[in-house]
DNA sequence: CCTGGAAAGATGACGTGTCATGTACCTGCC
DNA sequence: GGCAGGTACATGACACGTCATCTTTCCAGG
C-alpha cells in the first residue's frame, strides 16, 4: 500500500504499444468489414458462430459463453440483428424461460459473402505482418493473461 | 482472386486469443477504473495526455494525434468531459479556427487520484502475468502491425 | 487582393456497450 | 406442494464511437 510500483520505461512502452494496437487494428477491421459488407465485427462473430453450430441454432447463453459477451449486450445486440433479419428467435420447449437463436437465410447470405474479403483483410494486416514464432507467442501470452483475468484468485501469482 | 487463403488452425488459435485477450482485458480494465474513479479509460488517456503537456494545455488536433483517435471522437469525447468538469476550452489566438484544452482543478484531482490504482490494476492482470521476453516481444510485435496498419503502401510485402 | 482548396473543429443521427433492474421459469429442500 | 434462490432473457437509460456534413478560418497561387 505503501509506493506505488509505476511502469518502467520498456513496461510502458510494451503497455502503450499493445494499447495502441489495440484500437487501430480493430478500429480498421470494422471499418473494412462495415465498407465491403454492412456488417460489424461483432455481427460477423455472432454469425460464425450460429454458422458453426450443429443444427444452425443456439440458445442464447451458449453464444455469450463462446462469444465471452456480457449477458445484455448480448440480448440488444440480437434484437438488432433480429431488426436487420439476420437473425430470427423460437421459442424453447424444454425450458420455457429460454429461447433459441437461429441463422436466417439472409444472416446466412450475409456471413457467406463477407467472409473471404474479411478473413483476407485480417491476414493482409495482421497474420501476415508477422511470423510463426511471433504469433506463437502472442497466443500464449494471450493465454496466459486471459487466464488470470478469469481466476479471481490468480492476480497475486 | 481465386482461392481464399484462410486460417490454418496456428492462425486461428492465436487470432482468436489475441481478439478474446483485447475483449475481456479492455473490459476489465474499464470496469475497474470506473468503479474506483468514475472515470473511463478514454478519460484516463485524455488526462494523461494533457497532464504530461507542457504548458497543461492541447489543441484538440495535437491530442488527437497522440491518442490516434478520430476527430469527431475526440470532439465529442471533450464535449462530455466538459460537461462533466474535467476539462476546459479557451479560445486560441494564432489560429482563430482553433482552440486550446485545458484540465480544470478537478481534471487534475480525478486523474492524480484515479492513477495509482489503474497502473496497479495494468501491472497485476497484464505485466506481471509475462516476462520481460513476452513484454518485448509483444511491443516488437505490435510495432510491425502498426507500421503494416499506417503505410497504405505496406499490405502487399 | 481574392479565390479555391485544405485544415480545425463542432454537431446530429445512429449503432453499440454497460449497468441496473424486471419478469418468467426452474429446481432443490423443507 | 410450496417456497427460496438461482437461471434465462429482456429492457430502459445512458455513455461511447463513427459517419456524414457543416462552419469558420487559413493559406497559396492567380
Amino acid at each position: 500500500m505503501s509506493d506505488i510500483r509505476w511502469l518502467d520505461d520498456d513496461e510502458q512502452r510494451a503497455w502503450r504499444a499493445y494499447l495502441r494496437l489495440q484500437g487501430s487494428l480493430g478500429a480498421e477491421l470494422n471499418r473494412r468489414l462495415q465498407a465491403s459488407s454492412g456488417l460489424s465485427l461483432a455481427d460477423y462473430d455472432v454469425l460464425v458462430r450460429l454458422t458453426d453450430a450443429p443444427d444452425g441454432r443456439l440458445r442464447p447463453y451458449e453464444l455469450q459463453r463462446e462469444l465471452h459477451w456480457e449477458q445484455s449486450r448480448l440480448s440488444h445486440h440480437l434484437g438488432r440483428m433480429q431488426k436487420r433479419g439476420l437473425v430470427r428467435r423460437e421459442e424453447c420447449d424444454e425450458d420455457r424461460r429460454g429461447a433459441y437463436v437461429l441463422l436466417t437465410e439472409a444472416g446466412r447470405e450475409a456471413i457467406t459473402q463477407a467472409a473471404p474479403d474479411h478473413v483476407e483483410t485480417v491476414r493482409r494486416l495482421f497474420i501476415d505482418a508477422l511470423s510463426p514464432e511471433q504469433l506463437r507467442a502472442l497466443e500464449g501470452l494471450a493465454v496466459q493473461v486471459l487466464a488470470r483475468l478469469e481466476d479471481p484468485a490468480g492476480e497475486r501469482a
